[in-house]
DNA sequence: TCAACCAGTCTCTTTTTTGTAACCACCCTA
DNA sequence: TAGGGTGGTTACAAAAAAGAGACTGGTTGA
């Protein structure tokens, strides 16, 4: 099917400087919040950590095993680098072994509901 | 602040098997479903691209002057995939000059929810 | 003592992604 | 006829991300 008298007209948002110079009247000049909120929860595995967190603190090897497949060395870069948003906290343990746990903070709390809502949509769409 | 008493008990699936060797009770064997939708929605691009076509259909030069950033190689390459994926429409108008349209389908407004949650949140945080 | 645990780190290689810029073939208008 | 438009494609280079696997240095239980 292409397009036909129902689907709505050309959605355009430039229009000719002069009379032939064409420009965009409202282009993102920075990437939009959308493409900045992807920058944050859109990497490989950020929101499957947050989501595992969400029930409590979890220990670092316990949570790379929940990840199935993901390496160590992923899930330590994405926690430090979440740890520097304040998406979540590392916890030293004083217990004998040492031990570390990682926390989703009232920020990493804040994203649940976007989580939630793409969990919704990829089990409704089978994805 | 470190944990104390009244930070939740450390959240572990995991138990020992026999006495030594330990398991995950609950790995994701696969990618879960935030993760797996993320696959789909969280790349470059996808995201803006999708928000820009919820009001219409948009001209494939307009499109790429709109995502202040993006290449057409970029806006090409993902234009295809989320074609493919049954996220956007291809039409070649019949106008002279000819002209080539993109439009989201139902499956793509089908994604708007969980972006307007994220567009939400990230203008809330001021990402 | 052996093996498995802890939380990572390090190095290396491979893969993927991204960007730049030129090019095509055609159209339209000043 | 030149210079803008249309919707792409192609080749190449650069940069970023990902993965494998060994290793540390200590702890613990059988």
């Amino acid at each position: 099917m292409g397009l036909n008298s129902e689907t709505p007209p050309i959605h355009t948002e430039t229009s000719f400087s002069g009379r032939t110079k064409k420009i965009v009247r409202d282009p993102c000049l920075q990437p939009c919040s959308i493409e900045r909120g992807m920058r944050i929860l859109g990497g490989k595995w950020k929101g499957s950590i947050l989501w595992h967190l969400k029930d409590g603190p979890v220990r670092f090897n316990d949570l790379t095993r929940m990840l199935g497949g993901a390496s160590k060395k992923m899930v330590d870069q994405r926690l430090k680098e979440m740890e520097t948003i304040g998406l979540v906290e590392r916890h030293v343990l004083q217990t004998r072994p040492i031990a570390v746990a990682y926390s989703i903070t009232d920020f990493g709390k804040s994203t649940l509901n976007v989580l939630e809502q793409l969990k919704t949509w990829a089990e409704q769409h089978g994805i």
